[in-house]
DNA sequence: CAAATTAGCGTAGCTGATACGCAATTAAAG
DNA sequence: CTTTAATTGCGTATCAGCTACGCTAATTTG
């Protein structure tokens, strides 16, 4: 309709290439305008906070003037993410994969720090931002050394993309429900799963329980959280290290 | 108001600790058939499909009659959620903590198949449900053998669920687009991804695009996601051999 | 039977996405 | 410099979907 290739319309849209009318009324606003509103929106208020009259009110325009640049909300949010990513971190010079996969994890993790909403925003399918697959591209460099097939590679990072997303949504719902009720959250996951938690039904569990692994008592976030992603991620980087392994 | 415990509502609804009238007109309408009536239409039809009037309409009962035994959507998604993981499977006897994984992990998978929808609906925190937590200590009973700290066992199970969900969603992404447009869909990632990627800018990415990784020409996604399952779970329990290996 | 209590439901309000068509604006054509 | 065609911004309106509220009926307890 509006774009010169046959790609799919959401595609052309993350790529700017839906635009380039020559004749008509100057647009007031832009893809980016609205991305960027719709970002500070999402950063400020929260996810749910985004809705197309609240990012046109931002913009002071009214709700329908977005959707000249946007034809649903998704493709908005699929801007968002996009836009959010910004440009991935350099690698550490040399070839040593892990050090530059390690960073990359971080940098993915410093993302969403920025932006929590972003690992709430439902996902529609495989990437097909330029940030997005700039990103891809960065850790598939990290791993262009070594002896990984290319659909092993692209196996390892679909895998670490989702352990920092299942991660960092997880420490954000603890956030959350902590900020919403600072003293009684501080044990009340822990003393539910302790009255809920059967020992006879549960052992293994109850067990976990017990050893206090759950009293987060004065949870800080952001320590917890670096603690537990870097152990989850060293799991994950050791098993891809045992693979390359094998395979050298 | 209802619970005679000082559990979260949430959690006391999950447990089912929410009733106990005595007096007043009986209930024509139970929690578990609102839920089992839920699941229904999720599995038919999809989880957009899910709304309140719609699970009425297949109960024979006004929207509102659900609203006696849910607070809100969200309570009922929960509900969904912990009925539809039913019991883990029993774990292959012995000691090795990696067969029990595996078939854990396999068990995930295939409710998963079984009810697509569940790595869609918005998670809301820890699990806290009878069956959530069944799963978590089936899992934590494969470990129990492991020289591993009750944290570190609590940081595994939380990866691997992680990372089922995460593959689980992406490769429903694709069967979804597929379904929506077999033939066009086929290769329309890979040529969108042909056009876009620049390999001069993103050569990494370009080399794997290249090598047609992601020409799923006629993705049979039943195997395809078989085997990029199996690829990614072995890979994370490389990781936690590894570790333990470390520990041992 | 009366009082108390709870289930089911009709009505209605509110929020949010978005289809449709008009009017203002502006580049190109005559 | 007009005319024309395209294109934007926006007012209006529709359509879901969640849920608060209060009424009525059923059912138990005394």
């Amino acid at each position: 309709m509006t774009e010169e290739n046959d790609l799919p319309d959401d595609v052309a849209l993350l790529w700017g290439l839906r635009d380039a009318p020559r004749r008509g009324r100057k647009p007031s606003l832009t893809t980016a305008d609205i991305t960027r509103a719709a970002i500070g929106v999402a950063d400020a208020e929260g996810l749910a906070a985004v809705s197309m009259a609240r990012v046109a009110q931002q913009l002071d325009k009214s709700t329908m003037a977005l959707y000249r640049h946007v034809r649903s909300k998704d493709e908005l949010l699929a801007l968002m993410v996009d836009a959010a990513m910004e440009e991935p971190p350099e690698l550490p010079p040399g070839r040593d994969w892990r050090a530059g996969l390690t960073t990359w994890s971080h940098g993915v993790l410093a993302v969403h720090r920025k932006h929590p909403w972003l690992s709430r925003v439902p996902i529609s399918g495989p990437p097909t931002g330029p940030h997005n697959l700039a990103w891809f591209d960065r850790a598939l460099a990290a791993l262009a050394g070594t002896p990984l097939a290319e659909d092993e590679k692209v196996g390892v990072v679909m895998g670490l993309l989702t352990f920092v997303n299942g991660e960092v949504r997880l420490a954000g719902d603890l956030a959350a429900g902590y900020q919403d009720n600072p003293e009684a959250f501080s044990r009340a996951y822990s003393n539910a799963l302790k009255r809920v938690v059967d020992p006879r039904r549960l052992p293994w569990l109850s067990k976990v329980v017990e050893a206090g692994v759950f009293d987060l008592d004065d949870l800080h976030a952001e320590e917890d959280l670096e603690a537990d992603f870097t152990f989850g991620l060293n799991i994950f980087l050791d098993g891809v290290a045992a693979h390359v392994a094998r395979l050298a």
